[in-house]
Parts: structure tokens; C-alpha cells; sequence
DNA sequence: CTGCCTAATTGATTCAGGTCAAAAGCAACA
DNA sequence: TGTTGCTTTTGACCTGAATCAATTAGGCAG
């Protein structure tokens, strides 16, 4: 559980009041404000509350906080996971800048899961009361909301797949894959990229023990499909990396 | 896979076009209309196209096909599973009366799971387009398609970390009680109910082998935590089924 | 009632991946 | 530049649950 101190750590994140351009920023196409006009956008613009900065390691809500904020991510990452009643922790997402969290708050109006930063991480703090209300009056916000629940119930089902029916070795292959789709849409390099996760993130993430997270990425690295070296990763043969990610090529 | 022949099975399900009343439902205070007003109500349900039946066995849709409707469940029950690309199959959700189908195919306009009636299933077909178009006039219905995504969500994560942390027992007591809550809340018997999965759909949903099922349920027998006899399922020690679906209390 | 089909149980054996243990790399910092 | 404290890798061994293989038990058509 890399930089998750068992402390909680909510020392309270930078809070510098600075108004958001949504126009702006660099991931305004993954998030809420894809496809508004501007009349619309500078609507949504004021309830979103202020940026906030998140340091490695930092908690951005847990579970039974009340909500009150969806956080859209500016840049950065955050893992978000749930746990069950003995401590036994969970991983349920690992999301990059474009993406919003909170979402499963919204039926019973507390967080259902933890949120924390992988490494500093910038993110936009979002009124929920008033931005269902806005929903409601803009079409195209409710539209939005709707598209990216839906999208993130679609991901968890992956994710269910993946934990219910997949071997060790496609679960990391899938992994690696997911990660360079989602850099590839964000305008990074889907070749080479630096893991913000832990190996322990990972395997837990995976459903696998640490251990086996580093044995497999050895293997692909002597395979010649992966080069790795600690957190920088690059993937070479991503065709192999995909045939072994649905059917195990062992 | 019980009732999920390899043929598709999609013969036209019954279709009389009669008029459905949201009132007179019985599980309307679990679906959709739950909380809206007489004169919103009445909007709503022009909305829902017609009434269906499926027999056991069923499609009701599955991935790829176009995203027309989403699905209310009157009574009966379905069952929602995912493929990896070489044909395994993961149950991702096992629905009863007064649950929505469909909900992930909103973001990319085509279903993005297999829904199959496990038993003889009554169900709304709401049209899609037509739901949005009203939820962006009617606050309440906006809000409750926001609440019941955001409750699947919710449900999708107990389901990771179910699969990503449970051990086999844990998982079985899990979804015995599980299954108990639900239908309390739908007014059945929480500790006498049929199960309308077989063993090997039981399997399946919780990622363990169906002998396993059956050994463990087995096992729970034996320790005198419920009676079962064939899918007639009585849960005897609530208590200590509890105790188990967290602390593996072998 | 009888025979057939499918679902469920139970036993024996195997194995993927977990757990435990130790060593090696790297980074931060006094 | 050595010390401290990670994270990662690697090896040895173990185990929970899978797989394989019968056997039993209902459900139902004729």
C-alpha cells in the first residue's frame, strides 16, 4: 500500500481558492464538461468550488464521510478502495486526471469507498447538491452524469471479469494494456509511461499477492515483451502482450 | 450455466402491449417511480413501452445489440454476465423484482452485458432515449436514475472486493445473506426462499467452482448454519453466518 | 411406472498462486 | 559516505480450491 500510512493523514490538503477555467485545462475532454456549450460551461464553472492539491499518500475521503463533493482530477492519480469489516483492503480503481470520484456517494449520500492520492495530484472540488441541481437544468450536464456512470459501471465490470475468471499472468497483461489506453487518450506515450502504483497497489488492485506481481513482470520482461525498470515501463510487443491478455499464451 | 443454452434462445418473448400502472406494482417502491409525484408518474409511464415475458432461459439482450430499452423487473429474476474475448463467462449481477437492466449501455449506446431470465420474468421495456428526454424535465426522475446507478455502482464494488479478498466461505455466507436482505426488502421471507440460480451460476457469480458451492453449502449444512435441500435454501444461524462472511470462521 | 436427462454431491488428485523468508536496490539524508 | 527505511526481487515451500471422475438424485415425457 504504497505512501497509504496507516495514519489517515488529512492534514488539510493546499487550498489556494483560485477559480477554475474549465476551457482551460488539459483534460477538459474526459470530463464533466465534454461537449457543453460555453453559456452551459461557465454555469458549471461556478459550482465548482476550488482546486485543491493532494500530496502522495493523502486522503481525499473515506468511507462514511458525508458527500458533499464529487472531485474531478486535474492532474495526478488517486487509487480508490473499499474494505471489509476485519481490514482486508480492496483496490477498486486506479484514476487518472479527467476522471471523477465520488460517484457511488450519491445514493446514500456518504462515500461508500477511500479515496487517496498515488503521487501529487491536483483535482477540482465539485459541489454535488448544487451540481444536481445544475443537471437539472442543463440538459447536456445531466447527459454528462449519465454517460459517465454508465461508464463507470462498464469498468467495473471489467474489473469483475477480470477478478472472477482471469489468470495471473492475463490480469497483469490486461493491466498494462488499460494503462496504455488511457495514456494513449490523455496524449501520452502508450509505449512508455511511469507506474504511480506500487507493486503491493497493483497485486492488490489485481486480486494477486505482490510476490507474483513482480515474478510475472520479470517473465515478460524476459520474454522480451515488456522492459521495466522499477516504476518506468515500457512496452514493447504490445500484440503479444494482447493475445496473452485473453487467451494465457503462458 | 443453468438455462443458458448455447442457442441465443431469442424467439420473440410474449408481447401483449397492455398499459402499465406504476402504482399498482408491486415492487414500485423499488424502482424507478419510487418517490415522484401522481402527475410525474403518469409521464413516466408513457414512457414504458409495453410489458414482457420471458421464460427461463431467455435473452433478454446482450453485448453489442443496440441500446433501445432499459429493463424494469415486475417479477422474476435475471441474471447479467460478461465474456472475456475466448468465451469465459463472468455473472456479473443477479437481479430481482424492481431492478433496472441495461443501465451500463447508456454511455456507448449498445448493451454492454448479457441479461438472461433465470426463471419465468415479467419486465417494463423503458424506452431509453424517451427516459432521458423526461428525466432532464423532471428533477425527481433525473435524480432517481442518478440514485439507482450510483446504488449499482455501489454494488459492483462489493462485488470486487468480494472477489478480490474473500475467501470461498466468506463468499457463499456473503451471498446467502445477501440474497436474504433482498428479498426482506421485497417482503418475502429473509430466512426461507428459493434460489433460482443453480450451483454452478452461484459458482460462476462468486468466482469459485461449483463443486465448491456445493461442498461448502454442504459444510454450512452440517455445522447446522441452514438447512437446504435441493434450491430450497433455510438460513437457521444468521448470527453466525455473519460472523463468517467477514471473519473466516471455518 | 420406467428411462433419460440434467443438476448436485462427493472423493481423489493436482496446481496456480499464496505465504514466508531473505537478499538486493534505491533514495533520502545526516 | 554510511545509515536507515523503504520497495522490489527471488527462492522454497505450502495450501485452498480447481479439476477430474464417478455416483446419486430429481424431474418429467411417454
Amino acid at each position: 500500500m504504497t505512501g497509504s500510512k496507516a495514519t489517515p493523514l488529512r492534514s488539510a490538503p493546499q487550498q489556494p481558492c483560485e477559480p477554475i477555467a474549465c476551457a482551460q485545462c488539459g483534460v477538459y475532454r474526459l470530463c464533466l464538461p465534454l461537449g457543453l456549450l460555453e453559456v452551459d460551461l461557465s454555469l458549471l464553472e461556478s459550482v465548482v468550488r476550488r482546486k485543491v492539491t493532494y500530496k502522495r499518500g493523502q486522503l481525499i475521503f473515506r468511507p462514511g464521510d458525508r458527500f458533499d463533493f464529487i472531485y474531478a482530477i486535474r492532474s495526478g492519480s488517486v487509487k480508490t478502495s473499499v474494505q471489509t469489516s476485519d481490514g482486508r483492503l480492496q483496490i477498486t480503481g486506479f484514476h487518472l486526471a479527467g476522471e471523477l470520484l465520488g460517484l457511488s456517494a450519491l445514493d446514500s449520500r456518504s462515500y461508500s469507498c477511500e479515496a487517496r492520492a498515488l503521487e501529487t495530484t491536483s483535482a477540482c472540488m465539485v459541489e454535488a447538491e448544487r451540481l444536481e441541481e445544475l443537471a437539472q437544468k442543463i440538459p447536456s450536464i445531466q447527459y454528462q452524469m449519465l454517460r459517465i456512470m454508465s461508464g463507470h459501471i462498464r469498468r467495473d465490470e471489467d474489473l469483475i471479469l477480470l477478478l472472477g475468471k482471469r489468470s495471473a499472468e492475463e490480469r497483469l497483461a490486461e493491466y498494462l494494456l488499460g494503462l496504455s489506453r488511457r495514456f494513449a487518450s490523455r496524449n501520452y506515450s502508450p509505449t512508455q509511461f511511469r507506474l504511480s502504483m506500487s507493486r503491493g497497489d497493483i497485486g492488490n488492485y489485481l486480486g494477486i499477492a505482490e510476490e507474483t506481481v513482480s515474478r510475472i513482470l520479470s517473465r515478460f520482461q524476459n520474454a522480451g515483451l515488456v522492459a521495466i525498470d522499477r516504476r518506468q515501463v515500457r512496452l514493447i510487443d504490445l500484440g503479444q502482450l494482447e493475445a496473452m491478455a485473453c487467451i494465457n499464451a503462458a
